[in-house]
DNA sequence: ACAGGAGGTTACCAGCGGTAACACCATGAC
DNA sequence: GTCATGGTGTTACCGCTGGTAACCTCCTGT
């Protein structure tokens, strides 16, 4: 049986595996195992574990796919014309839609990414890490002022990721709340509508 | 051999198994399996169900223990004299140290806590949620404005804590950085330093 | 003396991630 | 032509996990 997998690169094989591992995340969640994915591609789980090496590397080769297509996304956000607030809208709106579209695959990967080792973890939530590198990155820009520290730029940046990410998670429980007012809250409070009125000394 | 386990209540013997699976955690972290855990209480795993019913069910008895301490802390944090920014203070320091004390176990709460069906991960999260809300009904306290919408306490009290969270994630694979810092600069990301002098609108 | 019910055990189940061993072609070398 | 080689694929297994059924045992109340 030459079926689907004839003449074919590794490469193209590769690919052809993690869009079948993706058609089983998106339908079954967090429930998808190997041997599952296997039988989705139309093999067994050997040569899947010949390609990836283990889970972790399935996750991580997954994972990648839609981080570059998700952080290309954001900064294509992050370039939209406008003052410092527009792009920031423009950029956690960009984030909130890609979690619209995909929640399942969503809540995959982060939930795997709370599992794995610290290594992974943190590439992983990189994404999320620089985007929020990329909004502060661009705060910087904006505002003249002297290059903030390193320290507040990780913790910044985790922050808001963690903000947004945590927003979004909420937002996945309750969907009948339009995206437009979660991204409008979220824009309110980073800019400077929590402290309103109470100095920060 | 009625070693330890002699009269004992039911609520007492549960006490004693969940500070086994307590130790286990603290120990292994989230490699605590069902045998291992009982294996420390020195029973076996049926009566480790009997008493949880699964795992999801010790994970949540579990759960409830330590975020109701956590928030205890929160909440004495919370009424510290001073204005909103130094009770701010106090409350994401409180948190933290939380973190720094027990990072295994917090580590594997919020593990856990991303693999739980919707209803549990909002009761666990809640703890978190929770702080938010208290965090936002401190400010709607401290600043005489016209009551905050439900959407927006709801996103801003679930962004906060997950801002908060986040670092405390990030913080865990960064020890080295005093947890002053860390609070200092959620301190100033979350009074308007962010987007200072770009207003809003 | 006997029923009953905690509290506990052994022994099992399906499913998981992961691997070893073997089969099936292709291709290229001699 | 024949033979080794290497990629693609299989079946069959391993240890372990969460979870359960069946039994056993001993203490208690009547």
């Amino acid at each position: 049986m030459e079926s689907v997998a004839a003449a074919t690169t590794p490469e193209q094989r590769r690919e052809q595996l993690l869009e079948a591992a993706d058609r089983v995340v998106q339908r079954d969640g967090s429930a998808a195992s190997m041997n599952l994915i296997a039988a989705e591609a139309g093999i067994t789980k050997p040569i899947l574990y010949r390609h990836f090496g283990d889970k972790g590397g399935l996750y991580r080769a997954l994972a990648a796919r839609h981080i570059d297509q998700l952080l290309a996304r954001l900064r294509a956000a992050l370039v939209t014309r406008g003052g410092l607030t527009a792009r920031t809208r423009a950029t956690v709106d960009a984030y909130l839609a890609a979690v619209e579209e995909q929640p399942q695959v969503y809540r995959f990967l982060m939930e795997r990414a709370a599992a794995e080792d610290v290594d992974v973890r943190g590439q992983v939530l990189g994404l999320v890490r620089r985007f929020g590198d990329e909004l502060a990155a661009g705060l910087q820009a904006e505002s003249a002022l002297a290059p903030i520290s390193e320290s507040r730029a990780q913790v910044w940046a985790h922050g808001i990721a963690g903000m947004v990410q945590a927003a979004g998670d909420w937002w996945l429980d309750h969907p009948d709340v339009p995206r437009e007012v979660v991204v409008d809250e979220l824009i309110a409070l980073m800019f400077g509508e929590f402290g309103l009125g109470t100095p920060p000394a």
